[in-house]
DNA sequence: TGCACGATCTCG
DNA sequence: GAGATCGTGCAT
């Protein structure tokens, strides 16, 4: 299958977290092997007014790259020792990104990171030109489930409710 | 310059 | 239920 192309990254956040489902992740290692993965579940993350996303806080270092057009990963250190795999979306200045929770048995974002060997030097890759790391397209999945995102109570009732998490249904 | 906390996971 | 472990954002 070929490459998701910019078109793709460029829809919201939410529309792109559910049409991940299914989608290919390909890692290449630095040996050149290639391992692939099928996307199972994803959270989507839109805007600054989403209390829950971090470009709430605005243009900051970390931020930065959600800020550029879609198809760039956005990685971040959690709790110090977890690298989050994120996928930027829609249009230069708007900040989205989609987060990757679950590929194939792997469920778990912090898993996920640690299964692809995430680290700071992935932040801003682009997807598209990148040797190590891109997304290929997939027959559309139809069979999914939706709930609230995970980890962010502290985003007050409106964001924290948002059925924003997408997950494959598994046999 | 310091400090509280986080889009988490594992072990007990 | 608590610990591991550190960059980030905001207060000082």
């Amino acid at each position: 299958m070929k490459k998701l192309g910019i078109e793709f990254y460029r829809q919201d956040a939410v529309i792109v977290a559910e049409k991940l489902l299914g989608k290919i992740l390909v890692r290449r290692w630095d040996d050149g092997s290639e391992t692939r993965y099928r996307i199972t579940e994803t959270e989507a993350y839109l805007g600054e007014e989403d209390k829950a996303c971090h470009a709430s806080k605005g243009r900051t270092p970390r931020t930065e790259i959600m800020y550029s057009e879609g198809g760039k990963v956005y990685v971040y250190l959690i709790y110090g020792m977890y690298w989050m795999l994120n996928v930027v979306t829609g249009n230069e200045n708007q900040p989205q990104a989609v987060l990757i929770r679950g590929i194939d048995k792997i469920i778990g974002s912090g898993k996920v990171g640690r299964e692809l060997k995430m680290y700071k030097s992935f932040y801003g890759e682009d997807l598209l030109s990148s040797d190590r790391i891109w997304i290929e397209d997939a027959p559309e999945i139809r069979e999914f489930t939706t709930a609230a995102r995970i980890g962010i109570d502290y985003a007050g009732d409106e964001w924290r409710d948002k059925p924003w998490r997408f997950m494959l249904v598994l046999i």
